[in-house]
DNA sequence: GTTCCATTTGCTTGCGTCAAGCAAGTATAT
DNA sequence: ATATACTTGCTTGACGCAAGCAAATGGAAC
């Protein structure tokens, strides 16, 4: 085997498609969030990744399936982090972790987070391809944090349990909610560790307290 | 003056327009709650609307204009509600009332409230003319949440002042993140009500304790 | 083991379609 | 008659498809 040129070093198919499947996505995250998804155009995002206008139709099949391979991508990046900093918790010590972990990832802001959450909002309207793969996400938080609840439920006395399905819903909205402030008003740091502050009383409060619905 | 034809009697241009503005302020809901706003067209607009081809972007300059349109047209039509039903209220009483209307306007749902939504979360990415008139109605709901919590402060002792601000933010969040819910799950009633009322509950915790911060 | 060729895969370019937006024209109210 | 509501013709540009080129892979013959 000749050593390789210094230039261009001899890729295997799989380097080559993870090489502009990173560049796209960077690109897109960048595009996204400087333009919005309805400014950003394919065209765009292949060329803005180093190659030609029409890689990233391509690949994707279409707008919408970029936007998937975006959520996908970054969705999954962001449940590998909380799932590291949630394992071995349960209770009220696993919402705390999850809700620090989030907190920290929107401060970090490696525009990747800022790009999932205006994709996240912008499926919410109806029939969007992205749609399932953000309403998985969703579905997937709250199973974890009713998870939490059942585990400190077996620790609780019988007339004491604690509504998992309940405190799950209320603790999804918040983050959305707080998720869509922080894209709203990006420079408040302060509200945004507010709201996370408080969404650490509220749910020390609902699983400290004998709460029923 | 020949006297009006029966099928369509002579009109004012003010009723030519406001006849024109309603009937493709509904087209447009209807479209943007069928296929979002994204495959929402300016022509199907129009001609929804019993119009040609060409009058809603004749009347409203680009679709942007069309949506911001819309997003003030029912915003108002919210806010009117909004401002009936806590009329002559404040403090815990005025928050009662208004997620109260909130919950009732949302299962009511005439398409126009979902559709307002739907354009309120799209404009969560950047440079969205929506976007300050949704930031505008945000920002009005938070101040009047504040003034609310101060209201309050004046009946209760110095050292037990509440956060106006704090308070405010988490309301005007703990109701995105509900709407957000309700999108995505239009049928989950009980989960719609199960959040307001929850909300309700959080909100009296931190209206009836001493709580700083 | 090396060389050569068939095939697959990564990527580019050209074209048809359709919505957005503008400008010029027609119809209706004042 | 004149201003205003509305329509129609046209340009621009993005999307998405299909045809083509280039690089990588798998095997067979040597």
């Amino acid at each position: 085997m000749p050593p390789a040129p210094a230039g261009r070093p001899r890729q295997t198919h799989a380097e080559r498609t993870d090489r502009s499947d990173r560049r796209m996505l960077d690109a897109a995250v960048e595009l996204i969030v400087a333009h919005g998804p309805e400014k950003t155009t394919l065209k765009d995002v292949g060329e803005r990744a180093g190659y030609s206008r029409g890689l990233a139709g391509y690949r994707f099949g279409s707008k919408q399936g970029l936007f998937e391979f975006v959520v996908r991508s970054v969705g999954e990046q962001w449940l590998q982090q909380l799932t590291a900093a949630t394992a071995g918790k349960t209770g009220l010590a696993a919402m705390h972790a999850a809700i620090h972990t989030h907190y920290r990832f929107l401060l970090a802001d490696g525009q990747h987070m800022r790009a999932f959450y205006i994709l996240w909002f912008s499926s919410a309207g109806p029939e969007s391809d992205t749609k399932n793969i953000v309403l998985g996400i969703d579905a997937r938080r709250r199973d974890d944090v009713a998870t939490w609840v059942n585990a400190a439920n077996r620790t609780r006395a019988a007339d004491q349990q604690l509504d998992a399905h309940a405190i799950a819903g209320q603790f999804g909205a918040s983050i959305i909610g707080i998720a869509y402030h922080w894209l709203a008003h990006p420079d408040d740091h302060a509200g945004i560790k507010q709201l996370h502050d408080q969404l650490v009383h509220t749910m020390t409060l609902y699983m400290t307290q004998g709460h029923s619905a």
